[in-house]
RNA sequence: GCGCCCGUAGCUCAGUCGGAUAGAGCAUCGGAUUUCUAAUCCGAGGGUCGCAGGUUCGAAUCCUGCCGGGCGUGCCA
C-alpha cells in the first residue's frame, strides 16, 4: 500500500464524520506540489469549513487532533487558509520498502476486476499502415497492459477494416493489372501496388472532374474579395469577412494544387496516361466488384478469402516491429453476417426510421443521424459498430468498452454510444478515448516531402537506424557488440517513438520530431533507460548477486535527502498507475518515470554505492537501486518498451 | 450557419472533479568529472496563463462575452 493510500485510510473515518462525500474528501489529499509543505497536504478543511460553519483553520485543527497518524507522520501542520501538511516519518518509509523488496508487483495492489474491452489500432487491410495508426497502436497497447496489471480482465480487440472499398479496387487491380510473378513472390506487395495503382487512377479522373469547379471556385471567390474590399461595410466586419473569405481561397489553392499533383503523377508518365485513359470508369467499376464482394459473389469471394491472410501478415509484420499484439482481431467481416438483424432490431426497437431512402437514428439536439443503412441498401460503420457493441457484450460478456480512436471521430462515437444506450446497453460503460493529431514542422498533419502519408514500417525502421547512429557514436571504445547495439538501437528507436507520442496529454495534437525523440537528454525514453542502464552497470561492476541481495535484505535506510526522495516516489507507483487506469492517461504513467529516473539521477550523484564502506548502507543502496530498476522496467514495459541493461 | 476542441516561458509541452510563490524539457548563461557509464548532475535568467468581465476565502482550471487558431458537420471509415 503506498503512502497516500495509508494516509487517506487514516483520514476516512473522521472525514466520514463530516461529510457526504468521503471519497471527495479524500481526493483533495494528495503529495505536495512542494517539498518545503511536507511529503503530502490535505486540502479539504477549506471546502468543508463552508458547510460545517467553523473557521477553516480551526476544523483542519480539529481533524489534525482526531486523525490517527502517530507512527505514520512525523509532524502535522496547519498552514495558509487551512492546509494541513504532512511529512511521513522515515522509519514508516524503511518499513514500507520490506514489503516491496519481496513483492513482485513492487507493492502495487490489484483493483476490483471488470471484463473490459479495449479497441485499438484498427487499420484498413490492403493498405499500408501509415503514421495516423500509430498513436491508436502505442496509447492503446500502453493503456492495455496497464489496466490488465492492475488486475482488470482485459480483451484487445483490432476491429480492422477488412470488408470494405478498398477489396474492390484490389480486385478490379487484381483482375486487370497483375504482375503474376511479382504476385507470387511477394503478394502482399504486390496487392499494396495494385491498390496504390487503382487509387490513382480512380484519383486521376476524378481531379479531372474536380479541376474546372474547383477553378471557377478560386475565381469566384477572388471576385468576392475584390468586391468587399471596395465595399463600404462597417469596417470590423469587413475585416472579418474578408480574413474568413482569404482562409477559404487558401483552402482552394491547397485542393487545387492536390488535383493538380493528381493529375501529373499520372500525365508525366505516357503510359500511365494511356492506361489510366483505358481505364475511365474505374471508381464504378471497383465499387461494382465491392457491391457483388457483399451480395456473395462466389469469384469475389474467393479472392478475397485468398488476400485477406497476406494482409494479416503484413500487418502482423508492422506490429511485430512495433511490438503490439491483439488477443482478438474481429474486423468488419467478421459482423457482416449480423447487420441485417441488428437494423431489423433498431426498427422493431423504434429507434432507426427511414430518411430520405437511408435507415436513420436520430438523437436528441443532434441534426446530423446515424446512418445503419444506406439508400442503396448498403450497411455502414455504424451498423458494424452496433453490431460489435451486441457481440461484445452478449457473447464476450464485456463490462466496459474503450475505443482509442481519433477525436476527429468524436461525432461518431457520441451517436454511436447514444444509441447503444438507448438500444438496451444503459448498464455499459463506454469511453471513446479520443486522442489529437500527428504534425509535421508546419503545423500541417504529419507528411511527406511529396505530400503524401508516412509510411508506419519506415518510420519504425528509420527510428532505429537513427538510434544506431547515436549508439555507436556514444560508444567509441566499443564495449558493445554489434548484436547488443543493434537491441539497443531497437529499444531506443522503437522506444523513443513511443515515448514521444505516449508523454503528451493524448487529446492534444503534438509536433512529430525526430530530434526531441531520440535526445539524450531531457524527457525520454532514452533518459529513463539511461537510468536503469546505470543501475545495471553497477550490479554488473560489483557482481551483485540480485536474489541474495533481495534475500537477506536488512531495512533500507533513507539518511540522505536523495534516497529519502527516491523511496518516496518509488513507493507511488501504485498512485501513478491507477491514476492512469482511471483517467485513460498514458502521459501520468511517462511523467511517474521521469520523475523516478530524475530522482534516481540525483541519487547516484550523492550516493557512492559500491564505493560506501558502511556495508549496512552499502546494502541498503543496492536495495534502493534494485528497487528503482525493477520499477523502471516494469514501467517502461507498462508503456510497452524495452529496458536494456546496457547501453 | 451549427457543433466540438484549443490559446500557458524564445521553442515543444505538462498542469482534468479550483488550492499556497503557475511547472518540466529544449534552447541560453554559469558551475561540477583523474566517474559506481557525462546518454549525467547542480544552479541562473526567462510568464499580463489570448483579452475583458463574473462566481469564490482562493481561478490557468468554473460561467459569460470578445479576439485568434484547429477539427467535424446526411448516405467515406
Amino acid at each position: 500500500m503506498s503512502a497516500l493510500q495509508e494516509i487517506r485510510n487514516r483520514f476516512a473515518p473522521v472525514l466520514a464524520g463530516l461529510t457526504d462525500d468521503v471519497e471527495l474528501a479524500l481526493s483533495m489529499i494528495r503529495a505536495s506540489q512542494d517539498s518545503k509543505f511536507g511529503d503530502f497536504q490535505a486540502n479539504c478543511a477549506m471546502p468543508l469549513a463552508k458547510s460545517s460553519g467553523v473557521a477553516p483553520r480551526e476544523l483542519a485543527q480539529q481533524i489534525v487532533e482526531l486523525v490517527q497518524l502517530d507512527n505514520l507522520c512525523e509532524k502535522v501542520e496547519v498552514a495558509g487558509p487551512g492546509f494541513i501538511n504532512l511529512r511521513l516519518r522515515t522509519d514508516w518509509l524503511e518499513q514500507q520498502a520490506r514489503a516491496i523488496v519481496s513483492d513482485e508487483r513492487l507493492g502495487v495492489s490489484r483493483v476490483e476486476a471488470k471484463k473490459i474491452v479495449i479497441d485499438y489500432s484498427s487499420p484498413n487491410v490492403a493498405k499500408p499502415m501509415h503514421v495516423g495508426h500509430l498513436r491508436s497502436s502505442v496509447i492503446g497497447n500502453c493503456l492495455e497492459r496497464v489496466l490488465r496489471f492492475v488486475g482488470h480482465d482485459v480483451i484487445s480487440d483490432n476491429h480492422i477494416g477488412d470488408w470494405g472499398t478498398q477489396f474492390g479496387m484490389i480486385i478490379y487491380g487484381y483482375r486487370h493489372f497483375v504482375d503474376e510473378s511479382a504476385y507470387r513472390d511477394e503478394p502482399v506487395a504486390e496487392l499494396a501496388r495494385l491498390y496504390r495503382l487503382v487509387s490513382q487512377i480512380s484519383d486521376y479522373h476524378e481531379a479531372g472532374r474536380k479541376l474546372p469547379d474547383v477553378e471557377e471556385q478560386i475565381e469566384k471567390n477572388g471576385v468576392l474579395i475584390t468586391q468587399l474590399k471596395s465595399s463600404e461595410d462597417d469596417p470590423k466586419k469587413k475585416t472579418k469577412s474578408l480574413k474568413k473569405l482569404r482562409s477559404e481561397h487558401e483552402g482552394l489553392l491547397e485542393t487545387l494544387a492536390g488535383l493538380q499533383s493528381k493529375r501529373r503523377a499520372v500525365d508525366s508518365d505516357a503510359d500511365f496516361q494511356k492506361l489510366a485513359i483505358d481505364h475511365s470508369d474505374i471508381a464504378r467499376l471497383a465499387r461494382l466488384e465491392t457491391a457483388k464482394l457483399h451480395s456473395g459473389d462466389e469469384e469475389n469471394r474467393a479472392l478475397w478469402d485468398e488476400f485477406l491472410p497476406e494482409c494479416l501478415k503484413a500487418l502482423d509484420h508492422v506490429y511485430r516491429k512495433l511490438g503490439v499484439s491483439f488477443d482478438k482481431t474481429l474486423g468488419e467481416s467478421f459482423y457482416q453476417p449480423m447487420l441485417a438483424d441488428v437494423v431489423a432490431d433498431l426498427k422493431e426497437a423504434g429507434l432507426a426510421i427511414e430518411s430520405d431512402g437511408a435507415v436513420c437514428i436520430f438523437a436528441e439536439g443532434n441534426d446530423a443521424p446515424f446512418i445503419v443503412q444506406k439508400s442503396d441498401g448498403a450497411y455502414t460503420y455504424a451498423t458494424t459498430d452496433l453490431a460489435t457493441i451486441r457481440y461484445r457484450v452478449k457473447v464476450l460478456g464485456t463490462q466496459v468498452m474503450y475505443y482509442v480512436v481519433d477525436t476527429r471521430q468524436s461525432e461518431h462515437f457520441k451517436l454511436l454510444l447514444d444509441t447503444a444506450r438507448r438500444w438496451g446497453f444503459g448498464e455499459i460503460e463506454f469511453q471513446h478515448v479520443n486522442f489529437g493529431t500527428v504534425l509535421g514542422d508546419d503545423r500541417r498533419p504529419f507528411k511527406t516531402r511529396s505530400g503524401d502519408t508516412v509510411g508506419l514500417e519506415s518510420l519504425l525502421d528509420e527510428a532505429v537506424a537513427r538510434a544506431h547512429e547515436v549508439v555507436v557514436e556514444n560508444d567509441p571504445a566499443a564495449t558493445l557488440d554489434e548484436e547488443t547495439r543493434r537491441g539497443v538501437a531497437e529499444a531506443v528507436g522503437i522506444g523513443g517513438i513511443k515515448y514521444a507520442d505516449l508523454h503528451h496529454n493524448r487529446e492534444s495534437d503534438y509536433v512529430f520530431n525526430w530530434d526531441k525523440m531520440l535526445a539524450k537528454n531531457g524527457d525520454t525514453a532514452t533518459y529513463i533507460q539511461y537510468a536503469n542502464a546505470r543501475i545495471n552497470g553497477i550490479f554488473r561492476k560489483g557482481e551483485i548477486e540480485l536474489d541474495a541481495l533481495r534475500a537477506d535484505a536488512g531495512l533500507l535506510r533513507l539518511e540522505h535527502d536523495s534516497e529519502r526522495g527516491l523511496f518516496l516516489q518509488l513507493q507511488s507507483f501504485g498512485d501513478a498507475l491507477s491514476a492512469v487506469g482511471r483517467e485513460m492517461r498514458p502521459n501520468m504513467l511517462t511523467q511517474f518515470l521521469f520523475e523516478t529516473a530524475n530522482r534516481f539521477s540525483t541519487f547516484y550523484q550523492d550516493c557512492p554505492v559500491l564505493k560506501e564502506a558502511d556495508d549496512a548502507i552499502r546494502s541498503s543502496r543496492l536495495l534502493l537501486c534494485d528497487l528503482t530498476s525493477r520499477t523502471l522496467t516494469l514501467g517502461l514495459s507498462l508503456l510497452g518498451i524495452d529496458a536494456p541493461k546496457q547501453m
